[in-house]
RNA sequence: GGUCUGGUAGUUCAGUUGGUUAGAAUACCUGCCUGUCACGCAGGGGGUCGCGGGUUCGAGUCCCGUCCAGACCGCCA
């Protein structure tokens, strides 16, 4: 037997009782006469003693040459500290030790194994297995399968049913690059590996499996992102005998119940929003409604004036910084570069500062007077103190660019508070987006989607204004989820392909297994897929998911601790039947 | 593909206008220490300043290239 207790369970009331334990040598504390050993699992720490008196002096001896992350079992006896520790559960006892273990030695760590430990980012990402030992990594894997669990509880109790769809698969040109896998058996042929299980859950729902949802695996070959990950996980879920009204619901309650369980908040508004409207209020299909800073449009009230800028532009729009008239001229600056950086890509920017006796001074004053910018003022929504900052220029660049703003003050404004949480549907998104590249439509959400039944008769007209089915779950300005009532008749799925480009060879080759499904009753049907890494960081208060993965990519989407991708050898290639041509 | 930031001891970092033998903290090793728990005290070892080239009497420092890491833009149906 290896331990009688985990590390982190043993109290007062144990004392006397004789345990044993196992565990990692967190450090050792060598006074000469005694000797204290903090000893790790991943339940907690507990104190060993060693004593000059009191423990046997070879076992003594052999505490001497403990060193860091040693795996040491001890057994002995639980008494009472003479000094307590009141920082953790068990500091009111320790092991008075009377015989010690290694099981294993460890050289010394490249970084501590604590919770501020001295390793960077790179170095704990090569030695992961160590940076799992602390606990924040630990906890925050912990907390991803409490997540986990609540998940596949809920979604159990409502009857859906998990079930696990394939990883090689078959790759389609529409979306995200695919992973490919090479088919030995199959000469020259290749698998790809999912971004979705997509049409598999519609397959699902054709085979009668009314609720399903899945906890799965998806890949894409896209660069990484602090929230972005080569390989993620969703919950994928699907329903069949839906309307889009009873998704929402459903995953509303999904949502809920996780914040109540695990904040302990009780979400009171979970507001619809258009997509429409969200775009012409934050600039943003997933805006961050923890606070306020909403666009103001400003083209009636700035136009007929002599400022050619803002005549010029399609859109002019402002947004009101609280407390921002207090800024200095030198920061006001420093916030027009901000915006001026190519990664946001404004050519300017317009700023009123609202002092505090209703009085403005602008940077155009040149060309509006006091009551023009009590206008400005009234449709930002601005209060004495504020500072409207105002971007013009392309309607759609300048949502872009006033909404990384409004995101950036928020944050440097503190008004972004990671206890807060602020859920919301984003619904009514287009079905289609033009693509300047390829010059033709692509399926904004993707080509399974179903259009608003009275906007079809426009997708020969305006495609771009046919809304589709689809909807996000937007949480803290994130988006945590996404999904749509999808086409289930071969007729409108014909009418999509065709719409998107398309040639009905095309789409029989490679969703001609969806169509044929089609032709056997297939039920009205929707869905929806939650970003699992995303959900459980912003639950869990930070934003970068590498931090709830056991062992992440870094930002080239490498592993740098097992180091792959790599070379395989001809021998492999060959068997392939693949040539490299490097 | 692009923009920005960084790379100096095991680790995290400092290093002035280009100028002596490149420092600190921590980790590590040795010794001491009668209740430690971020123990304390004394001592010690430890450096290809990412790599390559250039400017210079002299480069950690300046220039060019390159590699690596991170954040962002493009991309992510």
């Amino acid at each position: 037997m290896y331990r009688s207790h985990s590390c982190g369970e043993l109290r007062a009331s144990d004392i006397n009782s004789t345990v044993t334990l196992s565990g990692w040598v967190q450090k050792t504390r060598d006074k000469g006469f005694m000797i204290w050993v903090d000893l790790r699992d991943r339940y907690g720490i507990t104190q060993l003693i060693f004593d000059e008196e009191r423990t046997p002096s070879d076992v003594v001896e052999k505490a001497k040459t403990l060193g860091r992350e040693f795996v040491i079992q001890v057994t002995g006896t639980v008494i009472e500290r003479e000094s307590k520790n009141k920082n953790i559960p068990t500091g009111e006892i320790e092991i008075l030790v009377s015989e010690l273990n290694i099981l294993n030695e460890a050289i010394v760590p490249p970084f501590t194994i604590e919770d501020q430990t001295d390793g960077g980012e790179d170095i704990r990402m090569k030695y992961r297995y160590l940076d799992i030992r602390r606990n924040p990594v630990k906890n925050n894997l912990m907390f991803r399968h409490k997540v986990g669990m609540l998940v596949r509880n809920y979604l159990s109790k409502e009857d859906f049913i998990e079930v696990e769809t394939p990883y090689l698969i078959k790759s389609t040109p529409e979306g995200a690059r695919d992973f490919v896998v090479p088919s030995r058996m199959n000469e020259g042929q290749f698998y790809a590996l999912p971004q979705s299980p997509q049409t598999f859950k519609q397959l699902l729902m054709v085979g009668g499996m009314d609720k399903y949802f899945q906890i799965v695996k998806c890949f894409r070959d896209e660069d990484l992102r602090a929230d972005r990950q080569p390989e993620f996980t969703q919950i994928d879920c699907e329903m069949a005998f839906v309307e889009q009204e009873d998704i929402l619901n459903i995953f509303e309650g999904l949502t809920r119940h996780l914040i109540s369980e695990i904040k302990g908040i009780s979400i009171q508004d979970f507001p619809r929003m258009t997509y429409d409207e969200a775009m012409r209020t934050y600039g943003n299909d997933k805006p961050d409604i923890r606070f306020e800073m909403k666009f103001g449009e400003l083209n009636e009230v700035t136009q007929h004036k002599e400022f050619k800028v803002f005549n010029e532009a399609e859109l002019v729009v402002g947004i009101a910084v609280p407390g921002g008239a207090s800024y200095t001229r030198k920061e006001i600056d420093k916030l027009i570069d901000w915006v001026k950086r190519p990664q946001v890509g404004a050519l300017g920017m317009v700023y009123v500062k609202c002092n505090e006796d209703g009085s403005y001074k602008s940077s155009v004053d040149k060309f509006y007077d006091q009551e023009d910018l009590a206008k400005w003022a009234e449709t930002t929504n601005a209060k004495p103190g504020d500072l409207i900052c105002v971007l013009s220029g392309q309607a759609h660049k300048v949502r872009g660019q006033l909404s990384a703003l409004r995101m950036e003050l928020a944050e440097r404004l503190g008004l972004r508070n990671p206890e807060e949480f602020a859920p919301l549907w984003v619904v009514d998104f287009p079905l289609l987006e033009w693509d300047e590249e390829t010059e033709r439509y692509h399926a904004m959400h993707h080509p399974f989607t179903s259009p608003k039944p009275e906007d079809i008769a426009l997708l020969d007209t305006k495609p771009g204004d046919v809304r589709a089915n689809a909807y996000d779950l937007v949480l803290n300005g994130n988006e945590i989820g996404g999904g749509s009532i999808r086409i289930h008749d071969k007729e409108t799925q014909a009418l999509m392909f065709d719409h998107l480009g398309f040639t009905p060879d095309e789409a029989k080759e490679q969703f001609g297994f969806l169509m044929d499904a089609f032709q056997y009753g297939a039920p009205p049907h929707g869905g929806i897929a939650f970003g699992f890494d995303r959900l459980v960081s912003i639950l869990g208060g930070q934003e970068t998911i590498r931090d709830f993965i056991a062992f992440p990519k870094n930002n080239s989407g490498r592993d740098v601790m097992i180091d792959a991708p790599a070379n395989i050898d001809q021998e492999q290639l060959k068997e392939l039947n693949i040539q490299l041509d490097l």
